[in-house]
DNA sequence: AGCACGCCGACT
DNA sequence: GTCGGCGTGCTC
């Protein structure tokens, strides 16, 4: 008998062991873990198959099996293994990027096991006032007759201590149980009950069968109710007994969004991934999600791979968020593989966004996915009014026009805040010599550094280097240095200076350390006294702050002349985010967008007919360009400090894909470009661009890129397959 | 990836 | 004489 085994590291294939010593085939499953001898280290592989032959000669048996039992269920590893060939993977990195730290380290599964508390049979059968007068034991008695069985730590977390137990253990009305692994208990919050639906959402629930596979586009403008929506739908799996799985961006896992689910749904049980946990906290959620006891598992982009037994629902919000897509390694999309997972497991899948990605959009509108809508703001909220403020030829201070700033005080001086959006951190992005012309750039990166005055610093935001401030010119030591350009640092330190009676709060990445944090600057916001909030993207989203009623975007330009076609896209996605954030409650809400070009057609539409007609029109235009949506698209990375050697092995890499299969309409080769940040951590960075009209095409080609690429290895250079590339830096 | 092996230059 | 630079090969 041969255990097949994905191991951790890069190589495209499996590796073959022999059961480990006093172990036979009944005793090795695939799903487990196992410590093998590899090289002459040690690694944790999980098994994916028995097989009864090898084709090698010498094999050694793995070290020692970690789990008694699978963490891995069937559905996930064929998942897996899915994902792995989709995007060109090595299944073992696959299953590394699966699990938890904690696990991937080897922790074994039964440190986390729990002792659950059951009531026993008299208990079940105990009359409602036989504990009258023992009105705690009688709490607990109504708890597990209500819920269930409850997990140790969660009655700790209860208040229902040891004494409580015992005493219900010693009147042989409960007793403990060797159990599976609980979720980490969460904090107690008043149950909340679910408010009245209107037509529309309820229109929206009905279409989406709550069986069988479907994949669905809610396309809901902000306020319109879509995360009532979420919650009905993961309401009824939960009510038939599955388990609903709700993907989050990055920054929206707050603790406000975990104390909403929390509070309406009190009788199940919640398991929350995400970066912040510690390693420990992180395996128990993961485990008590793959061991079918977590009801509603909610997570960033890797909770996709948590093995679900009892799945029923996959709830995708923000869809058009780029953190779904992985940016290194396995360079996966968890947006797009809910779609993958739901058809496996054959259960509904939402994707939900006020500004959806144009992929979804263009599924939706071609029938793949069923198009759903929400036109309508839920309560009194009405749409903000948005104006386009001409900053050409004007007279700006720190970059806002006079008008902006009459706006920015006379909502201060009516009581209500404003919501200034700077998509920049630091001081100046840019410090430049008046007298030769030097400027600061990084010597690493094709990049400048930023200012950043609060640290004394220049920081360069692309890779990790930092130097002091410096005063004077290196080049020709003159003091003239000239910091060009605001960030968020600057433009609150204007705003304090001009508005000082109020509070200005800065939020982007330096202020803000940890989602506690953040929460914490938001207080006052909260409140709602009067105050001048700050910030970069971090401010866009999921924040409820009904005292906001102007928002200003700074710049809007950015996004309209980028060399990345995604970029008009991504800024009015950010565009119409923020101005969401103007009037949620029952004040008006109104949005000023400074532009250098108030005329561009492209931010014309977007403010004048909004995000759908926008991105139709973006839409059509990706259809000139044939770029994706409409096609699909892999780039092929090259990096490597020689810049001459990463052109030419793309130009390699191309010569012999264009050998197999020549350029047809149904198959281009772009390239090699460098990339938009030609140079980043001392490498410089070049990419082949494929497109095809078919994905099974693309994928082909590439399966031949990581044949050929294993035969012309160079180890100075760093290559990576990105399918369905996000970013074209 | 990570680790050993092996071949050359430059030190005590 | 050996310490250590990194090019090459291999991992069941």
């Amino acid at each position: 008998m041969i255990l097949r085994l994905a191991v951790p590291v890069p190589l495209r294939r499996l590796f073959d062991y022999l059961p480990p010593a006093g172990l036979g085939a009944a005793d090795c499953k695939p799903g487990q873990r196992f410590w093998v001898p590899f090289g002459n280290r040690s690694l944790v592989a999980v098994l994916v198959d028995v097989v009864d032959d090898s084709p090698l000669d010498t094999i050694k048996p793995a070290a020692e099996r970690i789990d008694s039992q699978p963490i891995f269920d069937q559905r996930s590893r064929q998942f897996l293994q899915w994902a792995a060939d989709y995007y060109q993977a090595p299944v073992g990195e696959l299953y590394a990027a699966a699990l938890p730290a904690a696990l991937r380290k080897g922790k074994p599964a039964d440190h986390w096991a729990e002792q659950w508390l059951e009531l026993t049979t008299e208990g079940k059968g105990l009359p409602e006032t036989a504990l009258a007068r023992a009105p705690k034991q009688q709490a607990l008695l109504q708890l597990l007759l209500n819920r269930g069985r409850q997990s140790r730590t969660a009655l700790n977390a209860l208040g229902h201590n040891a004494p409580v137990c015992k005493a219900l253990c010693e009147r042989n009305l409960t007793r403990w149980v060797a159990g599976p692994t609980a979720p980490p208990p969460m904090e107690a919050v008043a149950p909340r009950s679910a408010p009245e639906l209107n037509d529309e959402q309820r229109e929206v629930i009905d279409a989406v069968a709550s069986t069988g596979f479907s994949a669905s586009l809610l396309e809901g403008t902000t306020g319109s109710g879509k995360t009532e929506v979420y919650l009905r739908l993961m309401e009824r799996a939960l009510r038939e007994g599955n388990q609903a799985l709700l993907l989050v961006p990055e920054i929206g896992l707050t603790p406000q969004t975990l104390r909403r689910i929390a509070a309406r749904f009190p009788d199940f049980r919640i398991a929350a991934l995400h970066s912040g946990l510690a390693d420990g906290e992180r395996a128990r959620a993961w485990l008590s999600a793959a061991s079918g006891v977590a009801d509603i598992v909610i997570g960033t982009r890797s909770a996709i791979f948590t093995p679900l037994p009892r799945l029923g629902v996959i709830l995708v919000d923000e869809e058009h968020d780029g953190s779904f897509k992985q940016q290194d390694g396995v360079r996966y999309s968890a947006r797009d593989l809910s779609v993958v997972l739901a058809k496996n497991a054959g259960v509904p899948v939402l994707l939900g966004s006020a500004t959806p990605s144009l992929e979804s959009l263009h599924n939706a509108l071609s029938g793949r996915y069923q198009h759903l809508r929400l036109r309508h703001r839920a309560g009194n909220a009405r749409p903000p009014e948005i104006s386009v403020v001409p900053i050409l030829h004007q007279q700006l201070q720190e970059g806002f026009a006079p008008q902006v700033l009459r706006h920015i005080g006379a909502t201060l001086q009516r009581g209500e805040q404003a919501l200034v959006f700077i998509n920049r951190r630091g001081y100046s992005p840019a410090l430049t010599c008046d007298d030769c012309g030097w400027l600061a750039d990084c010597p690493h990166c094709s990049s400048k550094l930023t200012l950043h005055r609060r640290q004394r610093q220049l920081r360069c935001h692309h890779c990790d280097y930092r130097q002091r401030e410096v005063h004077s010119c290196p080049q020709c030591h003159s003091r003239n240095l000239n910091a060009l350009g605001a960030g968020t640092e600057r433009s609150e330190d204007f705003l304090t200076h001009t508005f000082g009676k109020y509070p200005v709060i800065r939020v982007d990445r330096d202020t803000t350390a940890s989602k506690q944090a953040l929460d914490r600057l938001l207080e006052p916001a909260r409140n709602g006294e009067p105050c001048l909030l700050l910030g970069t993207q971090m401010l866009a989203k999921g924040h409820h702050l009904p005292k906001v009623t102007l928002v200003v975007i700074q710049d809007a330009d950015g996004g309209l002349f980028s060399a990345d076609f995604r970029a008009p896209e991504r800024m009015g996605q950010l565009l119409e985010q923020v101005a969401g954030r103007a009037g949620r409650g029952d004040l008006p809400g109104h949005v000023l967008v400074q532009s250098r070009y108030p005329e561009h057609p492209l931010l014309q539409l977007l403010l004048n007919k909004g995000y759908g007609a926008f991105a139709r029109q973006l839409m059509e235009e990706r259809k000139i360009g044939q770029l994706p949506p409409i096609r699909a698209m892999a780039l092929v990375r090259a990096e490597c400090e020689e810049p001459r050697w990463a052109e030419e092995f793309l130009a390699n890499v191309r010569d012999y894909l264009q050998a197999l299969a020549p350029p047809s309409p149904e198959l281009q080769y772009l390239g090699p470009v460098p990339a938009l940040l030609e140079r980043k951590s001392g490498r410089f960075r070049f990419y082949l661009q494929i497109t095809a009209d078919k994905r099974g095409l693309l994928q082909q080609m590439l399966a031949h890129f990581c044949q050929w690429a294993e035969g012309n290895k160079n180890r100075r250079l760093r290559w990576a397959v990105d399918m369905d590339a996000q970013e074209l830096s």
